[in-house]
RNA sequence: GGUCGCAUAGCUCAGCUGGAUAGAGCACCUGCCUUCUAAGCAGGCGGUCGAAGGUUCGAAUCCUUCUGCGAUCACCA
């Protein structure tokens, strides 16, 4: 039991004895800096049971616990609030706990609880990861590492993007402006595709002009443009199957694959399964096939087939085209039962998808439901804002993006700039420093990142850095670097409360107090 | 138009299961490096918590309306 439970039980008890009320429960909260105490008990909400003055009442109170409780060292009240005292050798025995103590903050082991999959990152394969894929992959990440920490298994994933027109506009444009360019060590295969899907919009703009400038109007010159008709082939052709073109498709998507494992490698994330939409993409149509025995859905004149979900606040949802291929949903219904079957033992899901697509996943959860899968109920949009530019939203056919490779090497130049500055790792060899030097920028980036609310969009202005003073990831690091410093040179384990006493500043004296009466 | 989200200091953000005088960092100002890591510490300046009502002993927090910003409402993904 921690203190709070006990304060609570003995706030109980003293209701009891003295007004001879039954309490459900007593608030407690942090004693602000500026009074005397640890923790305080709000009073004012036992005034609906016990009648009286708060102030007498929380003296009455605050008296029985310093009798009774032995690590309650004394109390005061202000007005409703009880602040009470705890003991030193309370924290002293505490932190001596958590010193022994190697899984602190971990639930080791909850061998009932279902497995959770989460999947994050999930970008398409014709151009390199950017700042946006940056904020997902460390939620996501975060999350993942988060609900294991909490006791349960976690099985990380992702659905990459392999099929498509977008590739086939990259792979038009390699065809025809690429003099059989290859990756090198000064261009990743990622950045190569992304050069080419930017090439590939180049040119149809230019073709775009030309129609326009003949006389057709912009929405006709859009789709008549003859590099756009001959990516719709190549996706044709891609789904006929025929060679060149799925060899050209692996060959390109390998590349890319190549560079975004460097690029998850130095942000840290990693995946333990993988789903390739080229091969999930038909998945679901035996399951539509399925809903519409069960009355799930249902079938137009035309062909295709509905899920009317009017009754549930939502509208109708195509789930099948007339000509009976499949949509995105048909796929997302697909990926999500072979996940269960895939692992047995996932009983929820987590999706890592920007705020977008909010009303597409309410909508599949809401089907899956239907199909009657038991962990359906599990499933959760974890929904994030957009990280936007001070010019408006970032789009990598024009090549306004902040590329993650950049972005994360910019950040590991800065710490070396400000470490070079401080003089700091004089001794160090210069691998050494350059692991340092990305350690610390990776951990600015990723507070930078994660400190705001995942539902808020990010406003990331590329001239102004990312701070690396005040509250920042490197503030942190420094912190326990700190903390490390100071146990290699304490070497002690009685009177240790002294020496850190001395040692610590106010506001960690506040922070530690804090974690330990209030661990939740 | 319907639905969802956001709005707190000049800037970036915490705080939101209702509780004391709304907190940090950046920026600006004042001190502090011969013993604990100055990427720091101690302090100062800075607020009609978007607006108006309501509930309550008590509202940044809950409810209603309004304003502004964003997202979404495809046989696209």
């Amino acid at each position: 039991m921690n203190l709070q439970e006990t304060l609570s039980d003995y706030v109980k008890k003293a209701t009891k004895s003295i007004f001879n009320v039954e309490l459900d429960s007593a608030e407690f909260q942090a004693t602000r800096k500026e009074f005397g105490g640890d923790i305080t008990l709000v009073v004012f909400p036992l005034l609906r049971i016990i009648k009286g003055n708060p102030v007498t009442i929380g003296e009455q109170i605050g008296q029985y616990l310093q009798d009774n409780v032995e690590d309650v060292k004394g109390f005061n009240v202000v007005k409703g609030f009880l602040n009470i005292e705890i003991s030193d050798s309370y924290f002293l025995e505490s932190f001596n706990k958590i010193k022994n103590n190697d899984t602190f903050g971990f639930v080791t082991s909850k061998p009932l609880e279902k497995a959770v999959m989460v999947e994050y990152s999930s970008p398409n394969t014709n151009k390199p990861l950017h700042l946006g894929h940056v904020r997902n992959n460390l939620l996501g990440y975060s999350v993942s590492e988060i609900i294991k920490a909490s006791g349960k298994k976690v099985y990380k994933t992702q659905i990459i993007n392999d099929r498509g027109i977008h590739i086939c506009k990259s792979m038009l444009a390699y065809v025809k402006f690429g003099h059989d360019e290859e990756p090198s060590a000064t261009l990743k295969g990622d950045k190569l595709v992304g050069n080419y899907y930017v090439k590939f919009d180049q040119e149809y703009k230019k073709e775009m002009i030309d129609l326009i400038a003949e006389g057709q109007t912009e929405e006709e010159a859009k789709k008549n443009a003859p590099l756009l008709l001959e990516a719709q082939q190549m996706l044709q052709k891609w789904e006929a199957g025929e060679l060149e073109t799925v060899s050209l498709w692996e060959k390109m998507n390998s590349w890319v694959y190549d560079g975004f494992a460097e690029t998850y490698n130095n942000l840290g994330v990693d995946f333990d399964k993988l789903y390739y939409e080229s091969q999930t993409y038909l998945l679901g149509k035996e399951f539509v096939v399925e809903g519409l025995k069960t009355g799930v859905f249902y079938k137009k004149e035309d062909g295709s087939v509905w899920c009317d979900l009017t009754s549930d606040g939502l509208d109708e949802k195509i789930v099948l085209r007339s000509d009976g291929t499949a949509v995105y949903m048909t796929q997302d219904i697909g990926t999500a039962i072979q996940r269960a079957k895939d692992f047995p033992d996932v009983g929820g899901m987590v999706y890592t998808v920007g705020n977008e697509q909010e009303y597409h996943f309410k909508v599949l959860f809401l089907i899956i439901q239907k199909l009657g899968f038991e962990w359906a109920k599990n499933l959760y949009h974890l929904s994030y804002g957009m990280v936007d530019l001070p010019s408006g939203k970032m789009k990598s056919r024009e090549g306004t993006v902040v590329d993650a490779d950049d972005l994360i090497e910019e950040m590991a130049q800065t710490a070396g700039q400000i470490s070079e500055e401080l003089g700091k790792l004089e001794g160090y060899t210069e691998i050494e420093k350059r692991e340092l030097y990305k350690t610390i920028g990776l951990g600015a980036l990723k507070y930078y990142v994660l400190k705001v609310d995942p539902r808020k969009r990010i406003l990331f202005d590329p001239k102004e850095s990312i701070d690396f003073q005040g509250n920042t990831g490197p503030f942190i690091q420094y912190t326990y670097a700190r903390i490390q410093s100071i146990l290699r040179k304490a070497d002690i384990d009685e009177n240790t409360s002294v020496y850190v006493d001395y040692i610590l500043h106010e506001k960690e004296k506040e922070l530690l107090k804090q974690i330990h009466l209030f661990p939740e």
